[in-house]
DNA sequence: AACATCCACTTGTCCGATAAGCTTATAGGC
DNA sequence: GCCTATAAGCTTATCGGACAAGTGGATGTT
């Protein structure tokens, strides 16, 4: 059952996923056979329990095809669940580099949406919570995590205010994004300040229900943050 | 072993999900418990082994977490992965409606983006296997399910033009609440050909590599199939 | 060469048992 | 009486072995 020295930080079946997910998202290859039960269990030395187990977490994430009296098939990059944490931390550096800019290319996207039509749906509730936030940053600029912890519930909260279950989703996977990010590249604490003073012109264009505002003060605040915080 | 009269369809595990999980959309309830592996193996009569995969399932969509040595609890609806086919089936039809609007509204917000995007990037490739698939299209209008498909594939060949992982994830998505969506609605067969006219002027911009025009296109496209594909 | 049969391999499901972690209740000490 | 600590009982995690069911290739026949 694997190295008994070895903390347990995860379940068996999720530490053997991450070393088969890790070793595909390396290797490249695509469309061929991929790990068998059996090939797991003699090489783990894991029950038969956990290896399906671990094979079915890939399948969640469709970077694999399992199907009865078939072997394995192994399915195109193309089409693997990105928007899974567990994926994230499994993909090689490079790759990860690579998605954590679409990622934020995408949220240049969406996020400018979002607040376009969060301006029109703003209740009190929304805004008093949004007012709160944004004290609690003003106060936290010296404590990098407590503060990204507030950026990232400032966003959600614009977001809820959208009432688009499919837009909550995707703010969702971005808080893994985001924390991918910073655990990568832990710089920018000088920029906290005027970070907050883009999150204040947000919330008073969306307390004026502007929505153009919003808009545009949304897309200022992510493109600074690409310069910032990203690799080119 | 449930009932050995009816048809297998699906896994074991599978099917057991989806009645819990309707179970659970139904019923509204959110952060209570949740079923436990023995409550399982009673009410449906299967082993521990499906009981358990049927709650990796649930977990796998973020609808219940697991923990050793606790109860399984619900989670938050509205952090449910909305994006899997599985779930979407397993919504009650009206839960389901109004997910798939505001998919549809997602999409009217970040395909004409792709659109846009793609236009500067469109290589030779991309432009021919587009005009293949709109050709294709113009002579399947008498067939709304070949059509379908083709539509499927135009979009997502504009989407792997903006070379982007996250937005490729989401058409991928996209792919299963369309055919959810038409699998409720079962009209438009009349709409075809104008839908064909509205693929050829997003083609033409692209071809031109006028972003936006391109992106115009694609969101007086997206606008018009809500009037006509999905109730109010 | 074409076709049917069989066999080896793979995943699906079942059963029973032990380990590990959490909650609650109970017993003890203060 | 109140607090703490231990223990009991519940839950999920992992193990091992067995058989069922489905697939694909080898075999062999016509």
């Amino acid at each position: 059952m694997m190295d008994a020295m070895e903390v347990k930080l995860q379940t068996l079946p999720r530490q053997v996923a991450g070393v088969l997910a890790r070793r595909i998202a390396s290797s490249g290859v695509t469309g061929g056979q991929g790990p068998s039960e059996q090939q797991i269990l003699q090489e783990f030395g894991v029950s038969r329990a956990v290896a399906r187990e671990a094979l079915k977490i890939l399948a969640s994430l469709d970077m694999i095809e399992i199907a009865q009296g078939r072997r394995v098939v192994l399915r195109p990059a193309e089409e693997w669940d990105y928007l899974s944490p567990l994926l994230i931390d499994w993909l090689p550096p490079e790759q990860m580099r690579e998605i954590l800019a679409e990622a934020h290319a995408t949220r240049i996207i969406i996020e400018p949406a979002i607040a376009a039509i969060a301006a029109k749906h703003m209740t009190k509730e929304n805004l008093e919570r949004l007012g709160t936030l944004l004290a609690a940053m003003s106060a936290s600029e010296d404590n990098a995590d407590a503060y990204l912890k507030l950026d990232l519930d400032f966003h959600m909260e614009i977001c809820r205010a959208a009432q688009n279950r499919i837009l909550d989703r995707f703010m969702y996977s971005s808080r893994w994004w985001q924390m991918a990010s910073r655990r990568i590249s832990n710089q920018m604490p000088h920029a906290l300040p005027s970070a907050t003073e883009m999150h204040r012109a947000i919330y008073e264009a969306l307390l004026a229900r502007d929505a153009k505002r919003a808009e545009e003060a949304m897309r200022r605040h992510l493109k600074i943050t690409t310069a910032v915080g990203l690799p080119p």
